[in-house]
RNA sequence: GGCCCGUUCGUCUAUCGGUUAGGACGCCAGGUUUUCAUCCUGGAAAGAGGGGUUCGACUCCCCUACGGGCUACCA
């Protein structure tokens, strides 16, 4: 058998990878980020990204998913090169509409004997497996006892003929028990699988629709992908895709399985239900109510980063990429054997240094759904100032929607600790004085200098005068500066506040 | 149960036989700041266990343990 990368370096055959995924549900950040690895890889390569939907079980089949993936894709910026709705010369992309060719190939496979019909109905083989389960066994339908059962290699071929007009079937693939089958993984090395092991799979279904294993096979082969990179749930069965591959006389693509996303704390994969518990999103965008990346507030490319670092590193101790840079320095060799924890912290200090990154403008006019939350009638000067005071703040755009009610709201309370501390004439004489400034329309930028003038007499400890501002400005102790507050809001709603504190402090 | 894959600080990871086992997130302490945060500096923190191979193993081999995946007419 000759070596799969041999193959490839030698005709330097241009590279195709593709991201198949099943409409069944939203695409979650392990999907996301098999798509995103497959992207780099082509990018990388200057190879071709195309999007194949695998609905080939029609009944797991969920209204809107397929968009789903695809807006989620293209939010992070992974344009497939061919796909369902751009088409491309491989089509059609979505496996419900390539019937004819499934059919065309299984019929190959059965003329040349090296896949059968069988007629045993779906109860039976329940049975079976049930009886199975009794003798603490796994029931496998293979060259043990296919003959035992229904189908065109135990049964004369008039009686199949007969059957195959009366009966639903499907057809399996007749697997050599004593041929041993060895695969590569790029990732992983060589894996040797005992043909015994494996079982005469089911390739195509009594509806007449592949299952996933063969059309995957026929589909990659009949699209040209060189690549097949996707999850570690598939490599126990990449012996049989081999076999497949084998049956046909195709020389199958360079395989490579990528490592599991797992939950933060405990064990297993990470689910939906652990980040509704924990409060971090799993869905780069919104799916049924519950907020993805998106709408909490990530950078598309924020995400992304994040995302190519859990399971692959450069190699070097940079940990901020450019989506450009990703794509040049993304190496297959780099990525990770084993599972790696989702880690909601990390994610958030990523974007934050993005968005620290990210210039005002490009915020405003990319994330105005965050931005908005800012009086209407403010120019766009007002806007872009009152960001620059709470940018370094934000790991979350969403976080920006809690800090601009400095900026819209006066406060409704005091935070009782503080208003306690600070009552006295002290703070009422500042705060009279803070009036004063503002009822003469001095601008916020000398209050500074002002008040430390006045205070020279007084000697009040400036944290004091500092803190009675603050207060009265947002409520509690924490926040931007007070006078660049002071200065986006006016002198106006300024004085507002620091009269309405005065009765507190009585 | 069977088969397959995996295992370095709490987490993501560097190390490709010889290192005080490095970085990042988080955590703790200090500094900057009128406050909280940001930011800066420092600190605690790791090779699952047992056998080999070797002058020398985190690194190679074996066993055990643990974790994960698969075991459907689901993908």
């Amino acid at each position: 058998m000759a070596t799969q990368g041999v193959i490839f370096e030698e005709k330097r055959m241009s590279v195709r990878v593709r991201f198949a995924p099943s409409p069944t549900g939203p695409l979650h950040i392990g999907g996301l980020r098999t798509a995103l690895y497959n992207y780099l890889f082509a990018k990388k390569n200057g190879g071709k990204f195309l999007l194949r939907i695998e609905d080939t079980d029609q009944n797991r089949k969920v209204e809107g998913a397929e968009d789903y993936i695809i807006n989620a894709l293209e939010w992070c910026d992974l344009k497939p090169d061919e796909g369902p709705l751009l088409g491309g010369k491989a089509g059609p992309y979505r496996q419900s509409e390539r019937k004819k060719i499934y059919k065309k190939h299984i019929d190959l496979l059965i003329r040349e004997g090296k896949a059968y019909y069988a007629f045993d109905s779906p109860e039976e083989l329940s049975k079976a497996r049930l009886n199975a389960e009794g003798k603490k066994t796994t029931f496998k339908y293979d060259a043990r006892n296919r003959l035992e059962f229904i189908n065109s290699l135990s049964r004369s071929s008039e009686e199949t003929k007969s059957l195959l007009e009366t009966t639903a079937y499907v057809v399996r693939l007749k697997v050599d028990p004593k041929k041993n089958v060895q695969v590569n993984d790029k990732i992983r090395g060589k894996i040797e699988m005992q043909g015994s092991e494996i079982d005469d799979k089911i390739l195509m279904k009594a509806d007449g629709m592949p299952t996933y294993h063969f059309a995957n096979v026929v589909d990659d082969h009949s699209m040209g992908i060189t690549h097949v990179i996707r999850g570690e749930e598939w490599l126990p069965s990449l012996a049989l895709h081999q076999l497949i591959y084998d049956a046909f006389g195709w020389i199958a693509p360079i395989f490579m399985h990528l490592p599991l996303i797992l939950k933060p704390q405990g064990k297993g994969k990470l689910s939906k239900r652990d980040g509704e518990k924990m409060g971090f999103p799993v869905y780069p965008l919104e799916w049924q109510g519950s907020k993805g990346f998106k709408e909490r507030g990530f950078l598309p490319e924020a995400l992304v980063n994040y995302l190519a670092l859990l399971g692959w590193n450069p190699g070097t101790e940079k940990e901020i990429f450019s989506f450009q840079e990703l794509q040049q320095i993304f190496d297959t060799d780099k990525i990770q054997k084993g599972g790696a924890k989702f880690d909601f912290d990390k994610a958030k200090w990523v974007n934050h240094k993005f968005i620290e990154l990210t210039d005002e403008k490009t915020i405003f006019s990319r994330f105005n759904e965050f931005t908005y939350h800012l009086p209407s009638d403010w120019s766009e000067k007002k806007r872009t100032a009152a960001y620059a005071l709470v940018k370094k703040r934000l790991f979350l755009l969403e976080d920006l929607i809690s800090e601009n009610r400095v900026f819209l709201d006066d406060p409704e309370e005091y935070e009782p600790k503080v208003l306690k501390k600070l009552k006295g004439k002290e703070p009422q004489k500042i705060i009279l004085q803070f009036i004063e400034y503002a009822k003469k329309d001095i601008p916020a930028e000398e209050w500074k200098e002002k008040i430390q003038g006045w205070n020279e007499e007084r000697n009040y400890p400036f944290g004091i005068i500092m803190q009675s501002l603050r207060l009265a400005l947002v409520g509690n102790l924490s926040g931007p500066d007070v006078f660049d507050i002071c200065n986006i809001i006016g002198n106006k709603i300024t004085l507002r506040r620091l009269e309405k504190i005065l009765t507190h402090l009585n």
